[in-house]
DNA sequence: TGTCCGCGGGTGT
DNA sequence: ACACCCGCGGACA
């Protein structure tokens, strides 16, 4: 656990509670904060990444629904909701 | 849709 | 203290 900003734990925080399968956007992780403006710090939060396989934080989209960035492609992050989503089909099928 | 501006916090200088 | 970066969001045309 490296020195984290507590603004930073907070983002980490917050994202980790998005259950699987499922989005939030910038500005939830934001008001999650308390600081419900401060989004772009959210996103640089979440790009810095400290744990990449331990925070979700693929599933922190836009509000409008597109991918802002991704700090390993925009392309694998697309990817991963896709994949979140199949495997939960998969959970409710069988 | 595309553009523009305000926004908060981190980091470097 | 200042400037610049950032995975945004909302307003407006």
């Amino acid at each position: 656990m490296p020195h984290l900003t507590a603004f930073e734990g907070q983002v980490l925080k917050a994202a980790s509670v998005i259950p699987f399968g499922e989005t939030r956007s910038y500005a939830w992780v934001a008001a999650k904060t308390g600081r419900p403006k401060a989004v772009r710090a959210v996103g640089q939060a979440l790009n810095k990444n400290p744990f990449p396989l331990l925070i979700p934080c693929h599933r922190v989209i836009a509000k409008d629904g597109t991918i802002g960035g991704f700090a390993f492609g925009v392309s694998l992050k697309k990817k991963l909701l896709v994949l979140e989503k199949e495997i939960l089909k998969q959970f409710c099928q069988k």
